[in-house]
DNA sequence: CTGTTAGCGCATTCAC
DNA sequence: GTGAATGCGCTAACAG
C-alpha cells in the first residue's frame, strides 16, 4: 500500500507539500499540484484515514448505541440517523447491545477512548453515574428516546401518548378497556410503564375506575401478545378496548381477536403505539410518535454540538399523533 | 486525556510495561501489573484505539456496505451480520448507499484505504473492475446477495426461487399467472428480474405460454404494487394468481384485492418473496430465502478470511423454502 | 522480567 | 511556495 511518502518521492516534492494537496491548502503552486495529483493517481493512492486520525485527534465517525435491531422502532430511529449523517462528512460505527453488561461497558469506555467524536444512544438510558461521565467527556452525547437531565435529548412523552390513546378509545364510549403490554420493568428503557402511567391517568380524570384484570404485561413479541389478549378476551366480562404497548403487541391483539372470532372494531377496538410501517399495513390505529425523526434531529443536534458544545444540554420533544385507522369504533353496545 | 505514559509515570514503570499489561502479555510479575493496574484505575485510563490501530495496522473494525435500510430485506441481513459480529471481537462500520455513485466511492476507497480489516457488501454487486479491485486488495471481503466469480459471496437462487413460487401455483391448478414486480433493471441489483426469469422458466417447463398482458413491472413499494395489482384484476380476462416480485408488493396486491372485493385465496392466489416478517402477519404465501442466516454467514465467512485468505472464492447457496400459508389455494373454478 | 527506541502514516509547526 | 523535523499514542523488537 503506498503511502505520502511514496506519492512525495514519485513527485519529487516533500510529503508536507502531498499532504497540502490532500487538503486542498490553498498555498501550492498549480504546476506542483498537478505533478502530485498525478502520482496520486499513479499509484492510485488513499491517504490511510486512521493515520490522519491520529494526527488530527478527529476520527470524522459517530458512535451510535442502540438495543439489537429487535424492534421496529429502533431500525426506524436508526434509519433517521443513516438518513441524516450521510449529509455530513461523519461515517457511523454501530455498537449493538444485547445486554445491560454490554451496554455499560460500552457506556464507560467510548467517552474517553477518541474512537468517536461524538455519540449517539438510541433507547438506552444511562444511570446518574454514566451520564455523569458522558456530561464530562469531551465527546459530545445525545440521548434518542431517553432522558437524562444532564445530557442533549431528543424525547417523546410516553406518559402523554398513554393518555392520547386511551382517551381516545374513552371518546369512543369505551369504559372497559384493557392495557397489554411488556414487563413494565425492563433492564432497558420500560417505555410501557410510561405509557401505563398515561393510560391510568386518563381513566383517573374521566372517573373510570382502574380495573386490574385490564391490566396485563409479559414478555415482548406478537405471540405472547395473542395470548394474553386470549386472555383477556376470555374473562368473564372482557374489556371492549384494548390499548397496547406497542404495535407489534396490537397485532398480535388483532391475531387473538381474528382467530377467537371477535370481530374488530366491531366487537373490539385496538390502538397501538409507534406508528411502525407494520401498524399501516394492518390498519391500526395508533399513536405515531415519529420514529424516524427522531434519528434525523438526534444526528442534527449532535453535529451541532461537535462545533459548539451546548453550555446546557438541548432538550427536544417530539410530537404525537393519534393515527385513527380501521381498528377502533365507536361503542354502542349496551350490556 | 491520560496516556500510556501517564500511566507508566504514575505506577513508576516504563511504556512498554504498560502496554505488555493492557495487552495480557504475562511476561509481567504480578507485583509489577498490579501497580499498573491501580494506575490505571486511578487515571480512568483507556487506551486510545486508533494509535493502537496504526501501530498494530490492524482495525478490528469490518465494514459493511448497503443500501439504505428502505427494505425489510436490508434489515434482516443487517440483523444477522450485526448478530454474528457482536460474537468477535470486530465493530462495525455501516457505510449507507443511496446512489450508484455514493456506491462507487465506497468501493473504490474502502478496499485501499485501510479503514477496516474486512469488507461485507450486502445486495450490490460490483461490476467487473470493481470486483478485481477487491480481489486484489489485502483487504478480504464478501458479498451477500450478489454474485462475482471472483469473491467469496452468499447467495440465494432468485431463478430458483421465481420458479419455486410459479410451480406452486401451477400445482394447485392455476394457469393463468401474473408476475408484478419492481423494474426489471435496477440501479443496484435486481433481484426481480432473476425472479422473472424463474416465473418464465416455469410456466415454459409446464407448457404454459407466456402472456404478456400478465406481466407487469413498476416503482417499488406496495403503493405502487396496489396500483399495478389493480391493473391486473381489471383486465377482460384477469389471472387467478399473482406471483409478486417480493413481500411488500405482495401485500399491496393484498390491498388491492381487499378494495377489489376480489377474495383472498378464493378468487386469487398470492404469492410473494423473501420472508420478511411482514409476510407472517399477513399470512402471506411465500418464498424464504434466510435473509438473517445470510448475514450470518457473510460474516462467519469474512472472519475466516480474515486469519486465513481462501486461495479461491469460497460460495455458498442458501436453500429456498416454500411457505405455504393463507394467500394461495387450490384453484378449481371452472371458466 | 523490564526499559529504551524506533516506527505506524499523516498533519503541522517552523525555517528557508 | 516548499521541505525537514516533530509528534499524535501505541506496539514491537531489541537490549539489558
Amino acid at each position: 500500500m503506498p503511502t505520502i511518502r511514496d506519492v512525495a518521492k514519485l513527485a519529487n516534492v516533500g510529503i508536507a507539500t502531498v499532504s497540502r494537496v490532500l487538503n486542498n491548502n490553498p498555498s501550492v503552486s498549480d504546476e506542483t499540484r498537478k505533478a502530485v495529483l498525478a502520482a496520486i493517481e499513479a499509484l492510485d493512492y488513499t491517504p490511510n484515514p486512521i493515520a490522519r486520525q491520529l494526527s488530527t485527534g478527529r476520527t470524522l465517525t459517530v458512535g451510535v448505541i442502540l438495543p439489537y435491531l429487535t424492534m421496529p422502532s429502533y431500525v426506524e430511529r436508526l434509519r433517521g440517523v443513516q438518513h441524516a449523517l450521510a449529509e455530513t462528512e461523519y461515517n457511523m460505527i454501530l455498537f449493538s447491545v444485547g445486554s445491560p453488561s454490554e451496554r455499560d461497558s460500552y457506556f464507560k469506555d467510548l467517552p474517553r477512548n477518541n474512537l468517536v467524536d461524538g455519540i449517539l444512544i438510541i433507547s438506552l438510558p444511562p444511570n446518574d453515574n454514566q451520564a455523569e461521565r458522558f456530561a464530562r467527556a469531551e465527546i459530545p452525547t445525545v440521548l434518542i428516546d431517553a432522558y437524562h437531565s444532564q445530557l442533549c435529548c431528543i424525547l417523546t412523552d410516553d406518559v402523554k401518548g398513554g393518555k392520547l390513546a386511551t382517551q381516545h378509545l374513552i371518546s369512543l364510549g369505551h369504559r372497559k378497556i384493557s392495557f397489554l403490554s411488556d414487563f413494565l420493568e425492563t433492564p432497558f428503557r420500560p417505555s410501557a410503564r410510561y405509557r401505563y402511567q398515561g393510560y391510568r391517568k386518563a381513566l383517573e380524570e374521566n372517573g373510570i375506575p382502574f380495573n386490574p384484570a385490564y391490566h396485563i404485561s409479559g414478555e415482548r413479541g406478537r405471540e405472547n401478545a395473542k395470548k394474553m389478549a386470549n386472555h383477556l378476551l376470555n374473562l368473564d366480562d372482557p374489556p371492549s378496548a384494548i390499548f397496547a404497548g406497542n404495535d407489534i403487541q396490537a397485532i398480535g391483539v388483532l391475531d387473538a381477536a381474528r382467530e377467537s372470532g371477535v370481530k374488530v372494531p366491531d366487537d373490539l377496538s385496538v390502538v397501538g403505539f409507534d406508528g411502525i410501517r407494520d401498524a399501516e399495513y394492518t390498519n391500526l390505529t395508533t399513536i405515531d410518535q415519529h420514529l424516524y425523526q427522531s434519528g434525523v434531529d438526534g444526528v442534527n443536534i449532535l453535529i451541532d454540538a461537535l462545533d459548539i458544545r451546548p453550555e446546557t444540554p438541548l432538550e427536544k420533544r417530539l410530537s404525537l399523533n393519534l393515527i385513527a385507522r380501521g381498528t377502533t369504533q365507536t361503542f354502542s353496545q349496551k350490556t
